[in-house]
DNA sequence: TGACAAATGCAACTAAGTTGCTAAAATATT
DNA sequence: AATATTTTAGCAACTTAGTTGCATTTGTCA
């Protein structure tokens, strides 16, 4: 296990295991947030046989820990990404579903969330957008 | 049923069934979209047995006439509201759940995806905004 | 009214996600 | 290093959203 999961991990008081090595590896490596299912499939193609009730409850302490953090994506499924990207949004892909993280200035964005919360009576206190369309591979 | 329903029907090439007369209604009313299972309920409650095969169906069937959209939020469920509603965006009460309309100007973002969409070689279709936070009643 | 297509309901299915319980592995203790 | 303790893993069973095939019913139009 790389040093730097460890760190993560005991810094989170959760036991250095194999699969959260692999599971934190994976959301290292990944271009966008990854789904539990398809977690589960990229360590059984990596040759670990996990669970995926591990999987969940893995997320869910990480999550706790402030080590991932649960994303907001559309299409009915969870997703999850490391806490150290940072606030981004997402593009998916209409024809791959392929997830890409993408940043965006916010500063416009934020000037009209203060005016629509005072608007509407309601506080807003995250928020979560998602741009569609077809990505590099797929629109050539 | 109303004309109103009658109207979209019959220009979408669908019969005129009591259950899409209360689907509409339904979707009509509605300060936000809809979920299948919520609109099930809602016409149990209105003394409507459906089954949600039917609604399932119905959903596609005025999504393809246009007069229904798939709207994107983030909870795992699909939604629908009505097209003519327009544009719009939702802000999602964390507490109870309830998602409701909201409409913003867009001209910076429009900008910004254009800029977006040269840079990183992808062309952008569509987009979805959600605001969280706790709604004027559950704030209070 | 009757023919025909469209719409409905039912049952069975898939997939995501959750929970309780037991077995196994990781850390702490001696 | 061996063992006690606590966490983690795996399994089976379950819930809910959503889908599909097929038989039956209902609108619509001649």
């Amino acid at each position: 296990m790389n040093d730097c999961c460890v760190k993560k991990l005991s810094g989170a008081d959760l036991r250095n295991t194999e699969t959260r090595a692999v599971l934190l590896t994976l959301l290292h490596n990944a271009v966008g947030p990854l789904s539990p299912p398809e977690i589960v499939a990229l360590c059984h193609k990596a040759g670990r046989k996990v669970n995926k009730t591990t999987i969940y409850r893995d997320l869910a302490r990480l999550e706790e820990a402030g080590v991932v953090e649960r994303v907001i994506v559309s299409d009915r499924k969870q997703y999850f990404e490391l806490t150290e990207k940072g606030h981004h949004h997402h593009f998916v892909c209409m024809e791959c579903h392929q997830v890409e993280d993408i940043r965006i200035d916010e500063s416009e964005i934020l000037k009209q969330e203060k005016a629509l919360a005072r608007h509407n009576g309601f506080s807003i206190l995250q928020h979560s957008f998602e741009f569609f369309g077809l990505c590099k591979t797929c629109s050539s």
